[in-house]
RNA sequence: GCCGGGGUGAUGGAAUGGUAGACAUAGGGGACUUAAAAUCCCCAGAUCGAAAGGUCGUGUGGGUUCGAGUCCCACCCCCGGCACCA
């Protein structure tokens, strides 16, 4: 067999495919095209690495497939390569970072190249040139004389140790997402690009990409959009308003004080009114100290100061209500201001008791309570209806309930006591024995009390069920159904179940949303999958005890004593509900509500959103200068754009000092004084690395122009990019910032899509053999240039896409490597025994079955899948001593997107002049997809129980007559009677026999 | 807590509601070889059985269906995002 020598042949291929420039992208082609976008590196010193790979092998992988499909795809590739590293680099060894930049650059370059990846390098771009960063500072200007850019005074996050401001979505925990240091909050003058303003179509055009679930859910997430209202309150005796944002405007009237975030504006207007100024000026200087973390995440026990002096009016009740201001209450969303309801909102409600306010509830959800204490009312009501008939009364609601209790009153009672004495063991079992029930065993003397209980808590519809009659007492009218007791006798032979859903259909309600009361423990196992969590409830003080009722609810959900069951319904309610002590408002659902009650005090309905504009000063070197400068007032200006590219100076210290490095330039300074005038100044800023990152795959369309970021013609020819991969680190990051200026764009008429990616996946991350992520710390790192050198580039592709699906995190394991490796060689084998023979008629159909499955693989980026299609193809090839042609030449051309050195090479090793990549993508021939027999299951009763080999055109009758005939078969078919038989043509035989037994 | 995504052999993973475990790795047996590697052939979910065959089996419990890994309901666990956001 001939040897795999992949190192001779993939430097073959790779070296005339740059000679060629095989694969640069034509303005001019009159083809349909693509754009195939892979997330450019940040060019670190470490190289490439086995994550890369395994993106850039998807892209490639589907560009190769589709130039074949005849579509003209654009694949470019170019470098992030501003940032942090190759500064801190220099910091260290004093190196330019332009100098480490450009020889990382090399190193990716030849490593990509080692994967025979087909980029079209004429396009390459990097952040950090000027004929890029030109661009990147044009668009700042653009962004600036649109008032997408400002800047501002503001409460900034810094890292301490990287010396810089960061972004909201730059701190992960508190903390910097860079280097993990805790992030502090400084007052600093910071430029922003007002993202907030495309906040709405950020969220709502995400409905129309074809993006991952997750990532869209978290751009949604930190969108954060909640709806409620602006409400102002007036501080009492002041024309004073403070505003407060909610979104529950529906618990107005329980609004029993208000919050203010320390750094409310309007506590310097109010101050004159505020008796306790020394507390209140301490607790704003101690807030101001805080980290983001110790504020939000640390912070569990809630502080906060009164401000005495001043009360606010709650505009629905007109109650003088106090204020007060607490770090909970955040500056920055809503309006810095809230307004308690402390039975309502569970941060409130901390705060309230901290602070000992007054809790009024205001909402309550409807419940519906069914209390099934079997012994308790059963003969008993049976016996008391009787007598109430009896006397000529009609067996209605409120009657019944009357003799009940009645009955109920005259009963002999006994309190529950844990010893009882001789006399009332005696006396209960005595009735147990007559009545066949524990009655007695429930403490009868406070029965009706527990109900009239019960009944004060709102919004309750209560039935009480028992057996023992043949009678059922339905709700008679409107009326009883508002009257919330509801008495109801079942015969003892009606089910558990039978006796809810007839509750709860005359109710109009699943039984999910009732709470059923329970003294028996056996019901609790009969009833616990018709109640959710919670929803059933045990009550110890009847026969069963609470440890007992324990054993099978959680302990939460067991009553001791029926005072309980106001803990457990009185307590804090979150959610919607029935409005109560609200006015005019009352009885109202708080959804309604919400419209209603905001109005009557004129309040307005509002949108929020917790997105913040986005920070992109940092006070660092190595990124692109921001082009501005100041006149000698102070006064900002642009740089007009025949200054543009703005450069970097090089004449920079790169000791960190808290400041820009180039803030000690002398260039920048005098460069700036020449072309403005003497006291003039530049900004010393640079941007965040991500402008530069969120606008590049427009330049791709364009790379060389030097008029404008990217020709509009050009940008109308390739974008929206078609297919963009890239790590699911940049969920919020990066793609909510290329969103941002594809919208900005579009608003200013430069294009004419606004969303920049119509299909997005994410790789999964490849963990080390150990399961565990890859670290250098951990030495567990493979690095893509070994595998090149050991297996191969083509075995390395094909490896990385056959772990398993592209988006799922997966273990690197060497020895499956060895696997693919030994496919490709089998595919040589084949080449060598290539031979103008006939394909026999499954090889055929299997051809056509791969071509097919392949085909629809690749599109769905399935790469494990074709290729453990192609695998089963080449196995068959395999069988033969002279393998045909044709079929041959077909799986070479469905693996070479996947594996393009080696069915290059041997497409021309089989006598071809052109290369593979020329060829056209094959179609598969539907005639020859299905196979002349199949061969199909035979169930009996949902069992397999043998198949059957059958012409693909059997029909019903023939296929059932053959699966009968089968002896697996037919001694099960004979154990009863055939009631039903069906033939799924190809698919399954299935019987039905019903048992002769 | 809220929002997303998952849970299948020893392992990576397949499976338009239709014979669960394709394809591959590791493993077992055999052929070739002085031997080993490589290669080729066979076996391979668990369990009972000499075998034929039976029973169980896709996180758990229910349900729909002739038939459920797949659909519905409830629950458990893992991963990711958000979180004092009013």
């Amino acid at each position: 067999m001939a040897i795999y020598d992949h190192k001779r042949i993939e430097k073959k291929w790779q070296e005339k495919w740059l000679r060629e420039n095989a694969f640069q992208a034509d303005d001019a082609s009159t083809k349909e095209k693509k754009y195939v976008l892979d997330m450019y590196p940040y060019p670190s010193g470490s190289g490439l690495h086995v994550g890369h790979v395994e993106g850039y092998t998807a892209t490639d992988i589907y560009s190769r497939y589709l130039r074949m499909k005849g579509f003209e795809v654009l694949h470019p590739m170019g470098w992030d390569a501003f940032g942090l590293p190759a500064e801190n680099y220099a910091i260290k060894t004093n190196v330019p970072p332009a100098k480490t930049t450009e020889e990382a650059i090399q190193t990716f370059t030849s490593q990509i190249n080692s994967l025979g990846l087909s980029y079209d390098w004429s396009r390459e771009i990097g952040t950090h040139r000027p004929d890029y960063y030109k661009w990147t500072q044009w668009l700042f200007l653009l962004l600036y004389k649109n008032g997408l850019a400002y800047k501002q005074k503001a409460k900034v996050n810094w890292c301490p140790k990287d010396q810089t401001v960061l972004a909201n979505e730059q701190v992960v925990d508190g903390n910097c997402e860079r280097c993990g240091t805790g992030v502090i909050q400084k007052d600093l003058e910071q430029w922003f690009f007002r993202i907030t303003k495309f906040a709405e179509e950020l969220l709502a055009d995400l409905e129309h990409v074809n993006w991952p679930e997750s990532t869209k859910a978290a751009q949604r997430n930190w969108i954060g959009k909640s709806e409620g209202a602006e409400i102002d309150f007036v501080i009492a005796g002041t024309d004073e308003k403070i505003r407060v944002f909610t979104t529950r405007p529906d618990t107005l009237y329980g609004a029993t004080y208000l919050v203010l975030a320390p750094e409310h504006p309007r506590i310097d207007v109010l101050s004159a009114h505020i008796t306790n100024l020394d507390a209140v000026a301490a607790y704003r200087a101690q807030t101001a100290t805080k980290t983001e973390l110790e504020r939000t995440a640390l912070a569990k026990e809630k502080t906060g100061v009164q401000l005495e002096g001043i009360a606010a009016i709650n505009p629905a009740t007109k109650e003088q209500i106090p204020v007060f201001i607490a770090d909970y209450v955040l500056s920055q969303y809503g309006t810095g201001a809230i307004m308690a309801v402390p039975a309502h909102d569970e941060r409130d409600a901390d705060f309230a008791k901290a602070f000992n306010l007054p809790v009024k509830r205001v909402v309550d959800e409807k419940k519906y309570f069914i209390f099934d204490f079997d012994g308790v009312l059963g003969d008993t009501f049976e016996a008391a209806l009787a007598a109430h008939v009896a006397m000529g009364h009609s067996p209605d609601l409120e009657a019944a309930r009357e003799a009940v209790l009645k009955y109920a009153h005259n009963k002999p009672r006994h309190t529950r006591d844990a010893n009882p004495s001789p006399e009332v063991l005696a006396e209960e079992r005595a009735w147990t024995a007559r009545f066949g029930t524990a009655m007695l065993q429930s403490d009868w003397k406070l029965f009706d009390e527990f109900i009239r209980e019960v009944e004060k808590i709102p919004n309750t519809q209560i039935a009480i069920v028992s057996s023992g009659s043949e009678l059922y007492v339905k709700p008679a009218s409107e009326k009883t159904r508002l009257n919330p007791t509801h008495v109801m006798a079942f015969e003892t032979s009606h089910s558990k179940e039978e006796k809810i859903e007839t509750i709860c259909r005359d109710w109009g309600i699943d039984p999910k949303q009732a709470y059923y009361f329970t003294d028996s423990k056996a019901d609790v196992y009969e009833l616990k999958g018709m109640f959710p969590e919670g929803k059933l409830i045990g009550c110890a003080w009847g026969f069963v005890g609470k440890e007992a009722l324990e054993e099978v609810l959680p302990r939460s959900s067991v009553l001791e004593n029926y005072a309980d069951i106001h803990t457990l319904f009185m307590g804090l309610h979150t959610g919607d509900g029935l409005l109560i002590n609200s006015g005019d408002f009352t009885g109202a659902s708080s959804a309604a509500a919400k419209r209603t009650i905001t109005e009557s005090v004129g309040g307005v309905m509002k949108t929020t959103y917790r997105l913040r504009d986005w920070l992109i000063s940092r006070q660092r070197y190595w990124g692109a200068p921001i082009p501005m400068v100041y006149d000698p007032e102070g006064n900002l200006h642009p740089v007009p754009e025949e200054h543009l590219p703005w450069a970097l100076p090089t004449d920079v210290e790169f000791k960190p000092t808290g400041e820009s490095p180039m803030a000690k330039s002398k260039e920048l300074r005098e460069r700036v004084e020449k072309l403005f005038g003497p006291g003039w100044t530049p900004d010393v800023d640079t941007m965040d690395t991500f402008v530069c990152s969120s606008w590049y795959f427009f330049r791709f369309a364009d790379p060389h122009n030097a008029e404008v970021f990217a020709d509009k013609e050009k940008m109308k020819r390739w974008l929206p990019v078609d297919l963009y991969v890239g790590g699911a680190e940049h969920t919020v990051l990066h793609l909510l910032y290329a969103r941002f200026f594809t919208k900005a764009l579009q608003s200013l008429g430069f294009i004419d899509f606004v969303e920049p990616f119509t299909m997005l996946r994410h790789p999964g991350t490849i963990l080390a053999e150990d399961g565990r992520k890859m670290s250098k710390s951990l030495g567990n790192v493979v690095n893509p240039t070994d595998v090149v050198d050991e297996y191969g580039a083509d075995s390395l592709r094909l490896y990385e896409m056959f772990m398993g699906p592209l988006d799922v995190a997966k273990p690197w394991n060497t020895r499956n490597i060895l696997g693919v490796r030994r496919f490709l060689e089998k595919i040589i084998a084949l080449a060598s025994r290539v031979a103008d023979a006939e394909a026999d008629e499954p090889t055929e159909s299997l051809m056509h079955q791969s071509i097919e499955s392949v085909t629809a693989d690749i599109e769905a980026l399935k790469f494990n899948t074709a290729i453990s299609q192609l695998m089963i193809f080449a196995n068959k090839l395999g069988e033969y001593k002279e393998v045909p042609r044709h079929a041959f030449e077909t799986l070479l051309v469905l693996l070479s997107p996947l594996a393009p050195h080696l069915t290059h090479e041997l497409w021309e090793q089989t006598g071809h002049a052109d290369d593979i990549r020329l060829s056209s993508w094959p179609v598969a021939d539907q005639t020859k997809l299905s196979k002349a027999s199949v061969t199909v299951g035979v169930q009996v009763n949902g069992k397999v129980r043998g198949s059957v080999t059958l012409s693909a055109e059997a029909t019903q009758e023939e296929a059932l007559a053959a699966a009968r005939a089968h002896e697996g078969v037919s001694k099960w078919l004979a154990l009863g009677r055939e009631v039903k038989a069906v033939y799924v043509p190809g698919r399954i035989i299935s019987f039905v026999v019903e048992s002769a037994v």
